[in-house]
RNA sequence: GGGGGCGUAGUUCAGUUGGUUAGAACGCCUGCCUGUCACGCAGGAGGCCGCGGGUUGGAGUCCCGUCGCUCCCGCCA
């Protein structure tokens, strides 16, 4: 292979395949680097030793692909390439053929510049040959295989379930596959396999994992596609910690297979103390939490400056990035999100002219709270980016009214400290060049902050509908002590949920479950469901509960999620080899397409044009 | 469903206040070149300025619409 080529290697016959990455034709002697899978190698045609061989060799072009005969030469000292593994020696070729000729194609895998991404995804095949892509798909697959291992050498079966299942309407959007057999109806593409791995609890395979494509019909983000794959897991009898070590251990050989030591037993967090130090239920761990800066400011200062003294005042931190400019203040501006009567006051200077006490003691605390960080030293506090996010004065006066309000964080304040997360990475992710936590150190334990979010509320309010939702999924088991609640004050009742987290990226999600017939049954109704409907949607699973159901929970988590983090890429369509555009599109298969009358007839299916 | 960014040569981009024949780099083609490795040198070809409409004496540039790519909010049990 082109890229194994080794200085041991010189004196022998070789025959090397691949395609042309680059040619250099100094007229008597013309060079090629030679690539395949494995890497690049020069090889060498020259007049001298081959006029035939030379002349062939006129004829190629980037991204033809050749077999070149010959012996591999260990290079003269003044002519070896130190660039690239394979410098200390060329192949002299004396027999070329050329197996395959290429059209220009529109960009090169040896190009610096990167191509547009429709480009990239028209011509995938093009893309996927760059050194970038080759390294993250064989990463992908090195992470997989260790996964595959631990839990295969932990006792996981690896079992299949199927693609095509039926719709439940709970949740994202299904994708539907209509059946010729039964007109009419239609299967469904799998969310998850939740329901068939609590089934395989049921029939006795207590502990299953399956490395396998989900779908969901819902709109992409850099880090969703509408068909991805999960390391999905579940075990009987387990508490929540067994499921913990479980998925510490395969991400610790999935790490070490990507070459990073990672330190296992994870962080844990309530959900909680997320929302209030860092306004999000999936922390990144390396910028600093937020400071609710309420107590610095006496009552007659919030009162001046308009900010609502029953809300939290929060301090963003973000380290290096030092005092904005005007116009970089006006950038910020779009970074906000407010999330219902929060405000931003970008203008910290402001503060420090009007209310220097103020400023000053929230400069103290802010940078005394350094619960979770570990490697910013700050140079010194003028480093610093300060910007507060607070309540207006107005907002939040219907706050009992809300089903919620109870909660120890209401959701008045949950506005704030949600506008102030998602506001806290936006500042972080724009200047990401000024503080630099980003960039990877070397040292897994600063590159790599894992964290387990645990304890969600079991139902979140949907404000539209009215009515009590599912946070996690409505077959996760409520907290023994809070069981009570389920009727009176659904809003209080707890989870046994947890998210495992990674630098701000939510990898994985799981619960223990409900195992028994009755819980099961009240779960759906405090979801608004009547007996008939819970009996018409997940009849068969409250009828195989009642068949000596054992305790078991589980998690699955994005595989896609984790190759992306450890290959430093931004998007996962950098670690999927066809993914799909933003508006759900195979630019390369140049799917989906409508479809032949005749087959929408066999199906008994009729399109209906939307206005 | 909503908001932001982008769309000009094969590719990546520049294009001033609306003003001559729309530029650069890489790639491509031709020629020269025996040690290059992002080879070099000389010459050349290559443009529906995404698409449609409008304003204007005049539009790559301004306006409206539309399509595509992208990022975010909503959404993703």
């Amino acid at each position: 292979m082109c890229g194994a080529l080794r200085l041991a290697d010189a004196g022998k016959k070789a025959v090397l395949m691949g395609w042309v990455n680059r040619r250099r034709d100094l007229g008597q002697i013309i060079f090629v680097d030679l690539r395949d899978r494995t890497g690049v190698a020069q090889v060498v045609f020259s007049a001298e030793l081959s006029a035939t061989v030379h002349e062939k060799a006129e004829q190629l072009r980037n991204e033809f692909v050749i077999a070149a005969l010959g012996t591999v030469k260990k290079r003269d000292a003044d002519t070896i390439n130190p660039n690239i593994p394979t410098g200390e020696v060329e192949l002299v070729v004396d027999e070329l053929r050329i197996l395959n000729v290429s059209k220009q194609p529109p960009f090169l895998p040896s190009d610096t510049m990167l191509a547009n991404e429709e480009m990239r995804l028209k011509y995938r095949y093009i893309d996927l040959r760059r050194d970038a892509m080759q390294f993250n798909i064989a990463l992908r697959h090195k992470v997989a295989i260790a996964i595959r291992d631990y839990l295969s050498s932990q006792g996981f079966f690896e079992i299949e379930t199927p693609f095509m299942t039926r719709s439940t309407p709970e949740g994202a959007r299904d994708y539907l596959v209509p059946s010729r057999v039964q007109p009419g109806s239609f299967y469904a593409l799998p969310q998850s396999p939740q329901l068939f791995k609590q089934i395989l609890m049921i029939s006795g395979f207590d502990k299953y994992f399956q490395i396998v494509r989900c779908f969901r019909d819902e709109d992409l983000r850099a880090d969703r596609q509408p068909e991805f794959t999960q390391i999905d897991l579940e075990m009987s009898y387990p508490q929540p910690e067994r499921v913990w070590e479980t998925v510490e251990g395969f991400l610790a050989a999935a790490f070490k297979a990507a070459g990073h030591e990672i330190k296992i037993n994870f962080p844990r967090m309530d959900y909680d103390d997320a929302m209030r130090q860092y306004g999000i239920d999936k922390p990144d761990l390396r910028l600093p939490a937020l400071t609710d800066v309420r107590d610095c400011f006496t009552s007659e200062e919030l009162q001046t400056l308009a900010i609502n003294q029953d809300l939290p005042v929060l301090a963003i931190r973000t380290p290096k990035v030092g005092e904005l400019s005007r116009k970089e203040r006006d950038d910020i501006k779009p970074l906000f999100v407010s999330k219902g009567g929060a405000r931003v006051f970008e203008d910290f200077k402001r503060i420090e002219n009007k209310h220097p006490e103020a400023a000053a003691k929230i400069r103290e605390k802010v940078r005394a709270n350094a619960t979770f960080e570990i490697h910013q030293k700050t140079a010194g506090d003028q480093d610093d980016l300060i910007v507060l996010v607070v309540g207006s004065a107005q907002s939040s006066a219907d706050k009992d009214a809300h089903p919620a309000s109870k909660r120890k964080v209401t959701p008045a304040e949950m506005a704030i400290y949600a506008s102030a997360g998602l506001l806290r990475v936006a500042l972080a992710q724009k200047y990401a060049d000024r503080h630099g936590i980003f960039k990877k150190t070397g040292n897994p334990a600063q590159d790599y902050r894992f964290l387990w979010v645990t304890n969600f509320p079991m139902f979140e309010y949907d404000e539209a509908d009215k009515r009590w939702m599912a946070a996690h999924h409505p077959f996760t088991s409520p907290h023994e002590e809070d069981m009570d609640k389920l009727e009176t004050d659904p809003a209080m009742v707890r989870a046994l949920a947890y998210d495992v987290v990674l630098n701000g990226t939510e990898l994985g999600s799981g619960s223990i479950r409900i195992h028994r017939q009755d819980i099961q049954s009240r779960i759906f109704h405090a979801l608004g469901m009547t007996d008939e409907e819970s009996k018409s949607r997940f009849g068969f699973f409250l009828e195989a509960l009642e068949y000596g159901t054992p305790p078991h929970g589980g998690i699955a988590l994005g595989l896609d999620r984790i190759v992306m983090i450890l290959a430093g890429a931004e998007s996962l369509r950098e670690v999927i080899p066809f993914p799909k555009t933003a508006a759900a599109k195979d630019l390369m298969m140049e799917a989906p397409t409508p479809v032949a009358d005749a087959q929408l007839r066999d199906l008994g299916i009729g399109i209906v044009t939307k206005k």
